[in-house]
RNA sequence: CGGGGUGUGGCGCAGUUGGAAGCGCGCGGCGUUUGGGACGCUGAGGUCGGAGGUUCGAAUCCUCUCACCCCGACCA
């Protein structure tokens, strides 16, 4: 026991210093190491590994909706960056530019995509002529950099992986349906197979995309400060791109009309969500459906003689349940079972079968889940029925735990007073009638630093009054400080 | 860009008045160990961020410079 305290020790507490916590737990599990390029991060193997899990279960969903994936240039030239008013003046202050390419000056300098809108309108606008061209569905999984100040590991770094779907269409009304599916699309995706409950709403003109017409948001509530963290957007872009762009078709009629644009996006801040929302003193907290390692095999002897039955059974173990989970056999000798056990909460692993002579007697093995630290022992025959059930129970286990925190700390509050003390606590998000006025809004943002995360699309029947200037509110807003 | 801080083996750090570069962890070898971060012996690894200066002598003092971290400003 006194170990296991020194152990822990050298984690930061989860209360106690959240953001300390959170760059020592993204290290030493080994998601990622700092780079020598500053702001950027390194993803390393167990990280990445979590990362092409979220991708697959993402894409899947995103194909299922009639997309198709493609690949478009990282490099956009100026003068198409710089098209669409808005887009370029909400953009400008975080793009790279390219202004030589071997030897020569460039005549014109090129971005480095800090989102793909402007190179992938001008191609639409070549494969679009007719109404019958229309919808275009596209996504791409890629690196976009953004030069940002303040970086933070997966949360907001130069460069980040994410995939950013494109989609052009005959209406408003369609492009609007569209926006909306993908959001749904994100929802469903980050509470289903991350475990971490959002709420679905709309941005603020202040807050929405450069260039878009309304964006939509799924906002989450990660563990420790109660910050929110906007966890994937969808973007209906009206036909601002497509004026510009020239992305013209003849509709039935034969009249003359432009395309209507969606853009919509979810990034690898969602390995960070998991991190913060799941995670406790111990380290992570994997969701068994994304989980690089669903079960980890800890075998255990003291003599030769008892290795060799020990490993059998280890044997026997995996080869009954890899066809139902995702198995991982520690087999270093240089380390105890001690240390494993540690390593393995640490790196968050929702399950972990110890495996030793005790266990071979009875023919069982120890059953410890990473989210009770519940231990049990079961027959090595039941195993591979009850592993996919105990997956199913730590992933719900967890959602709901997730839930029950972001339920506890929203508060429906009517007095600026008491925003103000909640965000200064960091209490966790704060629901409040708004006016609608951008001063209002830009007041609050500036005296607290708290800023409208959404506008849910669950509103109450009644109007109230603004919490700001006491006017007349028809809805509801939540806000919090975010990263 | 403003304020603060830190640069010494892979990591974390100590280094007093300027006088032989150290400690813990980690790493290699050998042996004993293994059910909640084992232990012994032994070994490898450093132009002290960089440049210049003061001095018989600089990790230490001075000047300049670079990098990174934290706070703030900024952040679809």
């Amino acid at each position: 026991m006194s170990d296991e305290r020194k152990y822990v020790e050298e984690l930061s507490d989860v209360e106690d210093d959240f953001d300390r916590w959170y760059v020592e737990v993204v290290r030493r599990a080994e998601l990622a190491d700092e780079s020598p390029v500053r702001g950027t991060r390194v993803v390393r193997p167990y990280g990445f590994a979590l990362w092409e899990n979220m991708q697959a279960e993402l894409d899947r969903r995103i194909k299922e909706t009639g997309v198709q994936n493609a690949y478009f240039p990282l490099f956009i030239p100026k003068s198409m960056l710089e098209r669409e008013a808005e887009h370029v003046e909400g953009f400008a202050p975080e793009v790279a530019w390219v202004t030589r390419g071997g030897n020569k000056e460039l005549e014109e300098p090129w971005a480095v995509r800090p989102t793909s809108e402007a190179i992938i309108c001008p191609m639409y606008a070549r494969w679009v002529q007719s109404y019958r061209d229309l919808p275009i569905l596209i996504n791409q999984w890629n690196s976009v950099v953004r030069w940002e100040e303040r970086p933070r590991a997966f949360l907001r770094s130069l460069e980040f992986l994410w995939q950013e779907g494109h989609t052009a269409h005959a209406t408003l009304e369609e492009a609007e349906e569209r926006t909306r599916l993908m959001l749904e699309v994100y929802r469903d995706f980050v509470e289903t197979e991350l475990a971490v409950p959002v709420i679905p709403g709309r941005k603020t003109e202040s807050e929405k995309f450069a260039g878009a017409l309304r964006t939509y948001t799924i906002e989450a509530m990660m563990g420790g400060k109660k910050w929110a963290l906007q966890s994937g957007t969808s973007h209906n872009l009206g036909d601002h791109f497509g004026r510009v762009f020239g992305i013209e078709f003849l509709d039935r009629n034969g009249e003359r009309r432009y395309a209507f644009n969606t853009s919509w996006g979810l990034s690898f801040r969602m390995v960070g969500a998991v991190i913060m929302v799941h995670g406790d003193d111990r380290g992570l907290k994997l969701p068994p459906r994304v989980a690089p390692i669903q079960v980890v095999i800890v075998p255990i002897w003291r003599k030769e003689a008892e290795r060799e039955a020990v490993e059998a059974a280890v044997d026997r173990v995996r080869d009954a349940l890899l066809p139902v989970a995702r198995v991982f056999v520690d087999r270093r000798d240089d380390k105890t079972p001690g240390w494993k056990f540690n390593e393995w909460e640490l790196k968050g692993v929702p399950v972990r079968l110890e495996i030793g002579p005790r266990d071979v007697a009875n023919d069982q093995v120890t059953l410890v889940r990473r989210d009770t630290h519940e231990k049990q022992s079961i027959s090595i025959a039941d195993l591979a029925g009850r592993i996919p059930e105990i997956l199913g129970d730590i992933q719900a286990n967890l959602f709901a735990a997730a839930s029950r925190m972001l339920a506890e700390n929203t508060v429906e509050v009517d007095s600026y007073d008491v925003l103000k003390e909640r965000v200064a606590a960091n209490a966790g998000f704060s629901r409040a009638y708004w006016c609608g006025s951008a001063a209002c809004e830009e007041r609050v943002k500036a005296e607290t630093k708290a800023t409208i995360r959404c506008i849910p699309f669950e509103q109450p029947e009644t109007p109230g009054r603004c919490l700001v200037c006491g006017e007349e509110a028809q809805q509801q807003v939540i806000w919090a400080r975010a990263y």
